[in-house]
DNA sequence: CCAACGGATGTTTACGTAAACATGGACTAG
DNA sequence: CTAGTCCATGTTTACGTAAACATCCGTTGG
């Protein structure tokens, strides 16, 4: 800066003026500085920025896996906001979902260069910690809860899981059985619970819970199963379930939707081209994406702490793989 | 720093040194200094760290999108491995593939808080752009090519494609047809070039290419064409367009693998659960990634600046998908 | 014609850390 | 017994920036 200040005839006071677009500097002064910097190849140090004005424009998400669409999808989201608002976003991976792991994910942000912190994480992991986050640092938690410890920004699983099981109700089954997530996962959990209220609203006799960890071969697995019983609808927690679902119960020579309807949850890209494609309920990932980064700039702006959930409709989507039952 | 140094009786620099793990402190201060340091939650600095040690310790992703399958896993890869050696990483996107996403992304860059970059970029991209990148930092172009600029590390998609079509001239079909990706693409690219040159090597006829745009949706469209032809075997650019495929080709009453065999590219975690299961080629992310940050760990320890490609093998994954050709 | 004013630019300083150098005391070797 | 040595710790300084304050000059209004 001393240089380019130098080169230019000013201060380098000005040259910081020109550098953050103050006013204040007259247009020819201002030429002067730029042909300056273009010409020594001036780029400001954010480190010295970031020491005088104590902002990073960074947000750091800790995270404890990149290989769930959910995870992905949101992160996506939330780096897209950030950017738009003139922020990065720093990913901050916890190797194992252990006590250990997350605090050395916790311990690695304290010295990160972060302004404010998303968490992508089961919360109940964040209990099991013996690091507590700064407090000084705005937080939000994304798809999870908190315990009103901090503001939570989710997909409203209930509404979503209820549409859902109404939809396969409505179309005529007598009940819907339930493919649900790991019991561990907080959304797989508001799932399963939303399913069963419905159920038990309606007046429906709620059958056994059938049980994969989110990927499509557990869906697989537990759709073995589930093609053995006399199941007419089934409600998968997440699309890649939903997938195995398919495959198993083709194998087994049981028609979808003909014989057996299947729902999915989230609304992957690909599952308009399953066989056959699949109705499910859509997601809106860039939503969660864009209430996260706003709530920790407000919380950054304001200088406050927030709590409370901010829940994100969902919408169904009717594909082929749902239909009235045959009698 | 100077409060801790204030409580535990000792000077700054003191504080510095017990922070930094450096010899040279008795036990007995070492202990004072850290029990002040827990007692008045003492975080250190990480701007006016970096600002005096010139290093981040944070490596800088650009990406263009999270939405494909091999982005992200490339970039949890990189994340992971990058977090081994105790850095962070952040996630620059390039809103769009024109110039100016890219020029702006750069631009960001060069303010953001990194000591090296690893671009996840189609290089073509880059020529477009009229900002270059800052020679002083270290950069590894993952996934791409990079014409002798830059080091890069990339899947030795040449291979894959060969051994994912001669396992199909291998069951006795008489040529391949090729479901391509994007042609602005450089896997793309690559995967169609290798396909051509083993069919043309072997002495095949060689089919007129289909393209699709990567997504599941493309490879219905696509297949629903490829359906209507007398193709015994197709090779799909990547899984996601394999799935669509599937799908086109259960429609149009051609089994799989009986009537044609299909084969992807990338080896999803889901192509297990495709109907049928997906033959497949292999990619390692995890290495990609691994040798990425290795890359620029190297590139900043030694100074230096390497060149020239580093190829990750793959692995053809036999499952259900294809099969000898009927007479 | 002069004082007050405001706009453009310069000067000083502090942000938190760690390298470089300085100090002082204890121990060792001749 | 003394000079030299080494180790633990303290003091000074610089990293690059931007806020706060200071200065200078032209303009305007009474």
């Amino acid at each position: 800066m001393a240089d380019v200040a130098r080169r230019a005839g000013v201060s380098s006071q000005t040259v910081s003026r020109v550098a953050n677009g103050y006013p204040g500097v007259v247009e020819s002064t201002r030429r002067d500085v730029l042909d300056a910097m273009r010409d020594l190849g001036y780029r400001p140090n954010s480190a010295a920025r970031a020491l005088r004005s104590g902002q990073f424009r960074t947000i750091g998400v800790i995270l404890f896996t990149l290989s769930t669409t959910g995870n992905v999808r949101t992160l996506d989201a939330i780096a897209t906001s950030a950017a738009a608002e003139g922020y990065a976003i720093t990913v901050i991976p916890v190797e194992a979902p252990t006590q250990d792991g997350v605090n050395g994910a916790f311990t690695r942000m304290g010295e990160l260069a972060v302004d404010a912190v998303i968490l992508l994480l089961e919360v109940h992991l964040l209990d099991a910690a013996s690091v507590s986050l700064p407090t000084d640092v705005p937080v939000v938690v994304a798809d999870s809860d908190a315990g009103d410890r901090y503001p939570v920004v989710d997909t409203d699983q209930a509404a979503g899981s209820r549409a859902a099981v109404q939809h396969l109700l409505d179309l005529g089954h007598e009940t819907v059985v339930h493919l649900a997530g790991p019991s561990e996962s907080f959304a797989s959990q508001r799932r399963e619970a939303a399913w069963r209220r419905a159920l038990v609203d309606d007046g429906r006799p709620v059958p056994e819970v059938h049980r994969g960890d989110w990927s499509a071969a557990s869906g697989y697995d537990a759709g073995r199963r589930i093609a053995r019983t006399d199941a007419t609808a089934v409600f998968a927690a997440n699309d890649q379930m939903a997938l195995g679902l398919l495959r198993a119960l083709a194998e087994a020579g049981r028609r979808v939707p003909e014989d057996v309807s299947v729902i999915g949850f989230d609304d992957l890209p690909d599952a308009v081209a399953y066989l056959p494609p699949l109705t499910t309920v859509h997601q809106d990932f860039a939503e969660v994406g864009r209430r996260c980064v706003a709530g920790v700039l407000r919380q950054m702006a304001e200088h406050s702490t927030e709590h409370g959930t901010t829940l994100v409709p969902t919408r169904l989507v009717e594909r082929s793989s749902t239909a009235a039952p045959r009698h």
